[in-house]
RNA sequence: GUGGCUAUAGUUUAGUGGUAAAACUCCAGUUUGUGGAACUGGUAUCGAGAGUCCGAUUCUCUCUAGCCACCCCA
């Protein structure tokens, strides 16, 4: 070996997924798969490159210029690795606008990068779930995706009372402040803190709400809207309880209308879990004809977290089924012939070539996770009759190639 | 970008101004065809560098890394 080695850490901010986590995740996102697919919707996907100048205009400018992984390629390209899907999502439906049959139901299951500082909940990358539902100009389109994203937390065992659904309507806060909203350039910046107002006291907002319209802050009176009360009514009506929050705007520029936002009720985690909105202006950036549209995210990391909180995750268990072990070496043929037509059967068998100690060799399957084990040595080979152990109980049964148990037959 | 805490075997943790301990794991053996047991042995330049000191893993500083909070967001 070499004088300096190489350390075993994973890059800063990003995760290594052992089998054990990698089960996990193919369980979180194996049943969110099943929802959204159960709802209509379609995968599609996309490399996580794209050129820096997608997500300059609309999703912040912060995020780009600072939160982004970013460089030159050798031709001399802006490059991004997207921190973000929905640019690259509309970019697609922009594309194909006219060849696409709408109302257009798509999901992707992708990574996304984000140079900031890691903590709880916040990596620099994660995988998230990507919902998007566009050609629907009314309230349904809203309806239905805080339906299906109410729905993929219950179908994880989730209770109604764990999570909190916020919902608001950017249109009708600008319609609220129009008084004071001299030109428009001001409303972005009211947004934002609007956003911050729990987090930085009342005394503090209000001050920078006086420098900045040169009026005192007044609760918004007539904040009435029919939409948004409707909405309200029929996700209530469907046993969805969603709670108006005035002060809800989320973080990107790109939202138009109604934006909603997922929280974890438990003291422990009280945290966004994740969140969206409606984006009906995003494909003019194309030089396409608008759509309408609502979306939303879902990270793996905040899910998880959540999950673990209420103890909703599943023990690991290998995807191996059986795992062979091998008594002498003479014996591997045989061996090797009864994994191959079990695995015609359909079942995951791994063998174990290292003809160490019988008693080892099982240690090790225990250890592998696999539920069962057969051992091949000179009796098997000559009668081509095996015995199945389960390793949990230590009961054994018979099995030949014909005769596979019950228990494992898939 | 700002701040706080931490850094000892593969892992989780003790501990001391006089070069370190335990549990579990791993490897080898007691045991050349059936695991979760027992016993024996092996595995650490105490994160890196510098300083104080007769002597530093222990005190100080710098760096690095991790965790957490802020910012922002998922």
């Amino acid at each position: 070996m070499g004088k300096k080695s190489l350390s075993t850490e994973s890059y800063k901010g990003v995760r290594d997924f052992y089998p054990e986590d990698m089960f996990i995740e193919k369980y979180i996102f194996g049943k969110i798969r099943e929802t959204v697919e159960n709802f209509g919707y379609v995968e599609y996907g996309a490399s996580p490159l794209e050129e820096s100048e997608l997500y300059r205009q609309k999703s912040g400018e912060e995020i780009v210029n600072e939160q982004t992984y970013s460089f030159k390629d050798r031709g001399d390209r802006d490059v991004t690795l997207r921190p973000e899907m929905t640019p690259t999502t509309a970019r697609m439906v922009a594309k194909k606008r006219r060849e696409l049959a709408f109302p257009l139901r798509w999901y992707s299951i992708t990574n996304m990068f984000r140079y900031e500082r890691p903590q709880r909940g916040r990596l620099r990358e994660h995988f998230q779930l990507n919902v998007d539902l566009f050609g629907v100009e009314g309230i349904e389109a809203e309806i239905e995706t805080i339906t299906l994203a109410s729905k993929i937390l219950k179908d994880f065992g989730l209770k109604e009372e764990n999570f909190e659904i916020q919902i608001n309507s950017r249109k009708l806060l600008e319609k609220a402040y129009e008084p004071i909203l001299k030109n428009k350039e001001l409303f972005p910046v009211m947004l934002r803190l609007l956003d911050k107002k729990e987090k930085m006291g009342v005394d503090k907002f209000e001050l920078e709400w006086k420098k900045l319209f040169k009026e005192p802050f007044e609760e918004t009176k007539n904040y009435e809207c029919p939409e948004l009360k409707r909405i309200l009514e029929i996700l209530d009506k469907r046993g969805i309880k969603t709670k108006l929050n005035p002060y809800l705007v989320r973080g990107f520029d790109y939202y138009t209308d109604i934006v909603f936002e997922v929280f974890d009720t438990n003291p422990e985690n009280r945290r966004s879990l994740f969140g969206g909105g409606r984006y009906d202006e995003l494909l003019s950036l194309f030089g396409e004809e608008n759509i309408p549209a609502v979306g939303f995210g879902m990270g793996d990391v905040t899910l998880k977290n959540t999950l673990e909180t209420y103890d909703l995750l599943p023990q690991y268990a290998s995807s191996v089924d059986i795992y062979l072990c091998i008594v002498e070496k003479e014996y591997t043929e045989a061996a090797d012939t009864l994994a191959s037509s079990l695995r015609e059967k359909g079942l995951n068998v791994a063998v174990n070539y290292t003809y160490r100690k019988i008693g080892d060799q099982i240690k090790n399957a225990n250890k592998e996770g696999a539920p069962y084990v057969v051992c091949v040595g000179k009796k098997e080979a000559e009668t081509l009759r095996f015995e199945l152990k389960e390793l949990s109980t230590g009961k054994i049964e018979e099995l030949s190639t014909e005769k596979i148990p019950d228990a494992i037959q898939k």
